[in-house]
DNA sequence: CATCGTAGGCTTACGGCGTAAGGTCCATCA
DNA sequence: TGATGGACCTTACGCCGTAAGCCTACGATG
């Protein structure tokens, strides 16, 4: 509410009539609160009161919680895009590296924003792929393209298609799972709350725990890619 | 709030001193709402309309709606074990028929259930593993097991058990992902709404819709998981 | 400069939500 | 029979999303 008459509104590109609000300030704060206080902190009203504004104004640049969360994920995949961008030049015929290229993108954007990992698993779920963001569609698409271009029949493209996004989408929450349960316990075990799991029943998983504490890192990722694409592709064996 | 004082509260048991309440009534209603209704229209509210009782009861057997989730991933796990017990028997040398089993059932149960996909995703980021439900870590336990028994070396081990988790939970998502924009439509480019799409930017998206909203089935979720254990146990090549 | 249509933001209000705190009743058992 | 305590209920609070409608400063127009 504060009174910012002293600019008088000058039209930048980011702010709306009034020089408060835009599409992209709204998304912004959101995101921004995600990443600083999670995914469960996030209502309409709290990034309405960052941006000094009441929450149904709001409304006008995404219309309802289920918009904001949506733009939230566009939000992230251009984070992707920029990844992809500004980092390393497109090797144009080799395919398998151009999806190495994405999926690293995305395992790492992933990894930057680990609050907004369960966005990446139920929006897919609640949203129609034609309604999903551009940006979404835009890096699925290159990786449609990159599939087609390895020589794969359609039918064969579409299934591999699926195991990369499969794939990726699973490692990235595997990844990110809670395992510290007592993040002020200085020995590990304690850390883990490995005294809350019986020795009797799961012993494996329970001294596999410190090492799954571990992220899977950007080699695992990679090492499952390839392997699933060898079994789609002939030529490779 | 029905008085059945006709029922001198026979302490069966499944339900509690007053012969209503219980753990597995209140998870059963829970569960059975979502598979119904969906995810976000559960309650603790509607739950307990459900069993003719205040909300404030369930925290008796369910402490929190966080504990309720967790309740409703516990009892989609004890699914997949009964799925298990009574359907196929064990080979106990073919340890890979053994994780193919696990997955298997994983897959069919959550297809059963669709609306409890997200659960899977959203309470493994949730939740520190020593404090999920007991059926997910035998589950867990069981699939660590037979790696071990491959052969692999522990440290080898934990890294296939990783992929088959994360194969396992992407596959599921993936398949389950939503594709359908308007179901009354009659023809299926409408019925996936293509026409939202933009087939100068996402062409090849746009074509590939048709198959990618097929599901892709027990062959295709084997195929993925054969090609990611051969990659990490080398006797196999 | 005066006017006007409207985009942009505000107000109010409603019903639903999770849950903290404490009360009540009744099956049990001494 | 009377005490005990577990099972369930009542009340209340503060959040939430959002429908409906208002108000006003702005850019365009004359």
């Amino acid at each position: 509410m504060t009174n910012r008459s002293a600019e008088p509104a000058r039209r930048t590109g980011d702010r709306g009539r009034y020089g408060r609000l835009s599409r992209s300030r709204v998304l912004k704060t959101a995101f921004d609160l995600v990443d600083r206080e999670g995914l469960s902190a996030l209502s309409m009203r709290k990034v309405a009161a960052e941006l000094d504004v009441e929450a149904m104004s709001l409304y006008r640049y995404a219309n309802g919680k289920d918009a904001l969360l949506d733009g939230l994920v566009e939000v992230l995949y251009e984070h992707i895009e920029q990844e992809l961008a500004h980092c390393a030049p497109p090797p144009a015929t080799d395919w398998q590296a151009g999806l190495q290229r994405i999926v690293r993108a995305t395992y790492q954007v992933a990894l930057s924003h680990p609050q907004m990992a369960p966005l990446l698993a139920t929006r897919i779920l609640a949203v129609p792929m034609a309604r999903r963001p551009q940006a979404v569609l835009r890096t699925h698409e290159q990786v449609l393209t990159l599939l087609e271009q390895s020589g794969l029949d359609r039918q064969s493209a579409v299934h591999a298609y699926r195991a990369v996004t499969a794939w990726t989408l699973g490692f990235i929450l595997t990844d990110l799972q809670a395992m510290v349960d007592d993040p002020t316990a200085p020995e590990i075990g304690f850390r883990l709350g490995l005294q809350h799991m019986s020795a009797q029943e799961t012993p494996a998983l329970r001294t596999a725990a410190e090492r799954l504490a571990e992220p899977g890192g950007t080699l695992a990722l990679e090492t499952g890619l390839a392997a699933l694409l060898a079994s789609y592709s002939p030529t490779d064996r």
